[in-house]
DNA sequence: GCAAAACCTCAAGATTTTCTCAAGTTCGGA
DNA sequence: TCCGAACTTGAGAAAATCTTGAGGTTTTGC
């Protein structure tokens, strides 16, 4: 699910969490120390961060700033009951999140997920949808009447062009531009060879097009039957 | 915002999901079933409809049909992640977007958006519209009387020029000059011919012009009747 | 009412633009 | 380095469009 990285110097604690959450499918690494972890986030950028106060070999405000200095990763806190109020003010130092030891793995995946969730992209969703299409640029997927296209890179990336200014016209000089990043030498056939073959996994003819509509001596359209 | 239109049987989440469009600005009302759902849509004509599948008293696909029998209503339909493919084959049936159970309200919103979007006029509309004729050049499809028309390329821009002064009459060496963008030899028959089929396509003769307007010795001029 | 000038139409031939196949070329990973 | 998918390129076929020349019509000026 997650790649979570724990800082925690009790070995035993450290056994038992990567051992519950490895086993709720996410991908746990672990370090004891404050300078270790520091080189191991960085190294491997994990999703979120736990975090130990306590550590041994520095003061997790310390630790926090540093880490802060060079990524962006969530961090959860983690702090014995009696040191409650130190660690909420470490929420105004750079933490995400705190839970308090002892910690049920429950209470710990929940914090997980609220800040993955916090933090992630707002999850816009790039879909274009024409007719039986459907044209996913995140996991550039393409369906057609729900089953999934096979398409090379330009393909896609021809097709989503054309379905994002889907209905109107597009020409080879701009496909040229968008696609291929490179101006256009009017002799190419490269452009006419790609959309000859999205035609075919489209299981369409240019002379009988359900999708790609040639506007001769203009450009191409992408809209339904 | 929008006027939406939400059919969903599950009281819980149509509460849910209507209080967060709500609190978006949007207009939300809803039903429960798929008649009470048609009756509503035909009565309020909103923006853009939601519609759940698995309604108790009918199935998707059939009111789907029964609206479409009725409206050009923008519809997204909601799925259940095991009835995917169902839903990507509403899309021929006349479903605009699909959206997979559950959803965040972002998710929705992003997708409302997007079919609204689409129907809308894009940003700038270049149309041109004289009587019964709509002239588009981002889509370069020329519609008279609602129907479209079957042009050759400089037939289209001819037409544009012309309906983009519509009134004005414009002469042969201008029209020679903008689209053909050739100086203009006197003994040209080339825009009479152009302009001839164009007549042709638009149903009248020069004798009886309905748009076409011969003004003898200076040029022509679009115009209705 | 007549002839000249300006327009219109038709159809065939010339051109232009697209499409497709097949044979290279590149590029990235095994 | 070798293999294979992806991309390019060239050439010819196929479409679609454009142009041209030869009349036929309508309009204008006398």
């Amino acid at each position: 699910m997650a790649k979570i990285h724990l800082v925690e110097d009790d070995a035993e604690i450290r056994r038992l969490v990567t051992a519950s959450l490895a086993g709720r499918g996410h991908d746990v690494e672990s370090t004891a120390t404050a300078l270790d972890g520091l080189r191991e986030i960085v190294a491997t950028s994990p999703d979120v961060v736990i975090l130990d106060l306590g550590l041994p070999d520095l003061d997790g405000r310390e630790l926090l700033r540093m880490l802060r200095a060079v990524s962006q990763v969530p961090v959860i806190v983690a702090t014995a009951r009696d040191q409650d109020a130190s660690a909420i003010s470490l929420l105004d130092s750079g933490a995400d999140d705190y839970i308090v030891k002892p910690y049920s793995v429950d209470h710990l995946e929940a914090r997980i997920r609220a800040v993955l969730r916090r933090g992630a992209p707002p999850d816009q969703d790039r879909r274009r949808v024409v007719g039986g299409l459907v044209i996913d640029p995140d996991s550039r997927e393409a369906r057609l009447d729900g089953s999934l296209l096979d398409l090379s890179p330009k393909e896609f990336d021809l097709l989503f062009l054309l379905a994002d200014r889907s209905g109107q016209v597009i020409s080879k000089r701009e496909m040229m531009a968008q696609v291929w990043r490179e101006p256009y030498g009017g002799a190419d056939r490269t452009v006419d060879v790609h959309l000859s073959t999205l035609r075919k996994k489209l299981g369409e003819t240019a002379s009988a097009p359900r999708y790609l509509h040639t506007v001769h001596g203009v450009g191409i359209k992408l809209v339904e039957s």
